[in-house]
DNA sequence: TGAAATTAGTTGCATAACTAACTATATGCC
DNA sequence: GGCATATAGTTAGTTATGCAACTAATTTCA
């Protein structure tokens, strides 16, 4: 198991997500101490679908930052879960529209809760500039490799 | 494929790990295409080997933040492909103590200057102090769960 | 119009992650 | 000494990721 041992100045660290991983791992022990079934990877792809509903995979895959097989896949199991819906678009018979079903939509508010929680607890001691930082530098990485 | 849709702002990207992922895709990339067959977690137990060979697994899973089952996998696949060793303690039999092949130790220099090009390729036009306070933010959030 | 190229999504294969349950050895303590 | 507990490592099952190769629908353009 992690423990504590991480020194300061690794940078290789960062390659690994060390602290993105953490976050993850407490958010997914969270959703399962309130007795939720879903992976944060399935909740990643609900919290788009909330915000906008009806999405096409192909831009789900862009706003989570995923691959089109992580994304058909993902959908798989959300609609094994009953979760979301796949719909044919009308427009464009090569696209599939996600939708959420009602049950989905119940899930909202309260994990959106546990994640608001989650980041409380992880960013304790961090001063807000700082995560502004951090939010840019990410976008710069991103931007430098893509 | 991930695109540039990314709004700033969006604080949940980083429980995705949106950056350091786009950074392991590089260097993966960057492996690849120099003809090497490893991934980049098989590379991370590596690079703590060649601080220090011949750690025990428990503290290869301290070192790289992954667990038990993880690390005997990662170990499993290393062997393999004969560039580490499991070698029985001779003061505890529990423990394995995992050693670098010499085709492992030919594999340091390349590989540290390819990680090395990879992550100064990332952040391009990041300045050093910002650098410091991304660290300084991880450790604290990791403090902060575990 | 019709062939070539592009776009959306799926499938197969390999690697890796997490959880839970397991074996084997070592340590603590009465 | 011997039982309870802790530690090191493995195995099984599920989910997820990356890559390459694939099908089907759409767009481009000669």
């Amino acid at each position: 198991m992690p423990n504590n041992q991480f020194r300061r100045g690794e940078l290789y660290s960062v390659i690994n997500g060390m602290a993105s991983t953490a976050v993850a791992r407490r958010l997914q022990k969270n959703f399962r101490n309130a007795g939720l079934e879903i992976t944060i990877e399935q909740w990643s792809v609900l919290y788009h679908l909330w915000k906008e509903d009806c999405l096409s995979q192909q831009e789900l895959c862009n706003r989570t930052f995923r691959d089109k097989p992580s994304i058909t896949r993902l959908i798989d199991n959300l609609e094994k879960q009953k979760l979301v819906k796949r719909m044919p678009s009308k427009s464009d018979r090569r696209i599939n529209l996600v939708c959420l079903t009602d049950a989905a939509k119940e899930l909202q508010d309260l994990t959106i809760d546990l994640a608001n929680q989650t980041m409380n607890e992880a960013l304790i001691g961090v001063n807000k500039d700082d995560i502004e930082t951090v939010k840019q530098v990410f976008q710069k990485v991103y931007d430098n490799l893509t």
